[in-house]
DNA sequence: GCAGTGATCATA
DNA sequence: ATGATCACTGCC
């Protein structure tokens, strides 16, 4: 199975709102007891800053939020509710702090469900993507157009308050059987 | 619809 | 030390 070029620390230097839909389609790789598997990207959510009232990053810097702050390309992962753990890549500059949570993966819907079924935990936490952490991203060449992307207001974030919450700082791949429509193949 | 689950953070 | 909150999921 191909697995593309892995992505560098340069592809996450960004803002995180530029990241998010630039990871559709793009592969996370996850190595575990010298297996490889190769998951497609579709829907991902930008926290683009401190001053984003839905990141964990307004509230400053304190020991959970500093992987935030770390370089491009590192991981920032944190359990939510006692149970899921939520994966990030981290973007920008270091001590910036911004990230892109990883929603789904083809086959897997939803944060929670994804890290689960990749044995995703806090061990990786501040560790960068990376072929020696055993997770990465890479470049599957596969071209994604910008009318198959669906932007929306991220989920679960109503605590930010009406301004924040209602960014369309979610991404997917819009699929053609919720479309409604075929499509022709080129 | 709503309980489960436990780390984290603010408050004290 | 205590209590509220929570970037979710699965089951009613």
């Amino acid at each position: 199975m191909p697995q593309g070029r892995s992505l560098s620390a340069e592809f996450f230097n960004r803002p995180a709102e530029e990241v998010a839909p630039a990871l559709l389609g793009k592969a996370l790789v996850r190595r575990r007891e010298r297996k490889r598997t190769v998951y497609r990207i579709t829907e991902t959510e930008a926290y683009v800053g401190p001053h984003d009232l839905a990141s964990h990053a307004a509230r400053g810097r304190t020991r959970r939020t500093e992987p935030m702050f770390g370089p491009p390309g590192s991981l920032y992962i944190y359990l939510v509710y006692g149970m899921h753990w939520m994966l990030n890549v981290v973007t920008g500059e270091i001590d910036y702090p911004a990230a892109v949570l990883i929603r789904s993966v083809k086959t897997i819907t939803g944060p929670g469900r994804l890290t689960r079924a990749l044995g995703i935990t806090g061990a990786l936490n501040a560790h960068q993507a990376s072929a020696r952490s055993g997770l990465w991203f890479a470049d599957l060449g596969e071209r994604v157009v910008p009318q198959e992307i669906v932007r929306t207001p991220r989920i679960g974030v109503d605590y930010a308050g009406p301004v924040w919450a209602e960014k369309e700082y979610r991404f997917l791949i819009s699929s053609p059987m919720s479309s409604g429509k075929h499509v022709r193949q080129v």
